[in-house]
DNA sequence: CATGAATGAGCGTTCATTCAT
DNA sequence: TATGAATGAACGCTCATTCAT
């Protein structure tokens, strides 16, 4: 792999930086003076690479969906049986999460803060597509029931979302078998299969 | 019911306009000073009944969390069989939500931000008892899945937050029968019982 | 005459120190910080009375310019010969200026700056009406050369600009010799009476 | 004329980009980035022309006094009749105020900015001889009124400032018959001629 | 009780100047 | 010479909180 340029050390760096301050103590306690201490540049220049705060943040979740975007499709065969790649998607996202902890709180924080301006989630589009070849896929194979996407989606992304929230939370601790036990449900709760 | 004191007409005066404010521009953007001039009363009455803002907005949840929870078991009956008493929760609670949209999407953004100091959730303790029942009942009766109880409520309480927050966002327009289809959905997920 | 308001009493004393800090140092040199210590206020309170360091600008603008007009016209008889009125003007606004040195300052330093947003000037419109009546009777009379208006008031303002401005620089110590000799050259730049 | 070497072109371009920066925007809108970008050199390189930007700014003013010296006496004959001499100083001042907009609009915005550390006027030392020596021979000829030299200088410059701040500002559209009136009547305002 | 003027620490951002390359 | 990335003090402005009335 190329060495990264000197920008690009410098972006990640500060990137780096506000996703710990941010997931520590939220957007309110993250002022760019702070920020620049942490990364170990002065605040002139962080503005050399961002050009506010605003576009930081937006440049810090386009940076983290498309780092989960890598990892969650690395083995992900568009080729592969439904179920497989059902299944695949589901433990690549739910365990993105579960070992990314600053990226799921930092995701979860931005979806419903101010600095979200266009209702973003934490799909790239990419990510939706294979989504929704999957959701089209499953439906013509009468794998999937016929709910609306969105529903559908709602199904799978929700309890996701929501376990990991109480994994980070502390109340609960994420096992495998919980992992399981979650996909197991969400795959009952969208799939027209029966034992 | 009791006339309200003036002193409870004032509190809710103050809830009212910060739930507005805050569901309008977040956090950031809800200043005392103009949640007074909203609410119609100065900024030192507001200090007056609530020690800070901190504690106004926890106020304010908690204020929520109560109204929500009223609606939500009124028709509750603990003694009905128990998937008509998921049912009733299930449609009470998603109801509620796409009802009230201000107590929604301050829930949802009260969540992750920085003034929930103790991680809590839109249920009450009351409602988490409501759902420890329903909880031990569904598995003694082999109704529901043997999963953990934190599991079940992820693939419970995930979707209606996922569904909703799609509404309100406007990707899509919720119908009833959208609503039904995310009930079958969750009591598959969580359910043993087969057709 | 009437004992000021409170709130009248802190815009003057904020705008009193705001004239001596740009007055002193210009615009540049008078970072609301300064202004607040000088008007021994805090920085808050000025932004209560001001809604930003532009229009406290325009306000000390206007304030001055309303000062200016009051002294001037105050003894101005619109009923008077026009070579009576031509004087009693031309004096007033000479002997203003040398007598309010930061007044005139400040709306020479404004008139160039970058807070002058409508190439304001000195003149409120009442001192505009004031000038275009004696322009228009002066040259009915055929008294005043039958140049443009702009030209005649070049004639007549230019002088007294440029000759304060030296006094102040202290190129000159300015007398009431001086002033009468500024005050006999312009009558005759611009009027049609001849010894 | 010599072939301007490497150092003279540099900062001549830092000069050219600079006034047209300045008169854009003022002193407050000129960054020193913005500069270099103008001048397509790099900030760098214009520290080592110049030691700060108020000597930057104040070579600027010398240069643009020196280019307007050299043009106003391009045709200046010493030994004309004084009336030619003024007629040719007058006219050669205020056309090329009115062909050099940018020259104008930066000095009269240098002339009373903070930059400007010594109350300088557009008149170079050079200047200033020629109007001396016109004003000692016009007193002594008898065509000048015997006022003191600042007070004859007040009545000549002034309305030219006045009339093409006018202009520049928009208020008028200057013509060769206005420039002809203002130099009539400024010539009345200091002559002891009659007609 | 109720008010709202007053506070000032803290924010996001700018920009003259420096210096390693 | 020439560069432009890096610096950080300083700016205009906000807003949670206080307190004299």
């Amino acid at each position: 792999m190329a060495r990264p340029s000197r920008k690009t050390e410098i972006k990640e760096k500060v990137l780096l930086a506000a996703l710990e301050l941010i997931v520590e103590g939220g957007f309110q306690q993250s002022p760019m003076s702070k920020l620049a201490q942490l990364a170990d540049v002065s605040v002139g220049t962080i503005y050399l690479y961002f050009p506010s705060k605003d576009e930081l943040i937006a440049a810090l979740f386009e940076d983290i969906r498309i780092r989960m975007q890598e990892k969650v499709l690395s083995d992900y065969d568009a080729k592969a049986q439904l179920k497989k790649r059902f299944d695949t998607l589901f433990l690549n996202i739910c365990n993105y999460y579960l070992d990314n902890k600053r990226h799921f709180v930092f995701m979860d924080q931005f979806g419903t803060s101010s600095y979200n301006k266009s209702s973003l989630d934490a799909f790239s589009e990419e990510m939706a597509k294979v989504f929704l070849s999957l959701y089209n896929d499953g439906v013509k194979q009468k794998l999937l029931k016929p709910y609306s996407m969105q529903v559908i989606l709602s199904l799978v992304n929700g309890p996701v979302i929501s376990f990991v929230r109480k994994h980070f939370a502390g109340f609960i601790q994420a096992t495998p078998d919980m992992v399981n036990e979650l996909r197991a449900g969400v795959w009952e709760a969208v799939s027209l299969e029966r034992h």
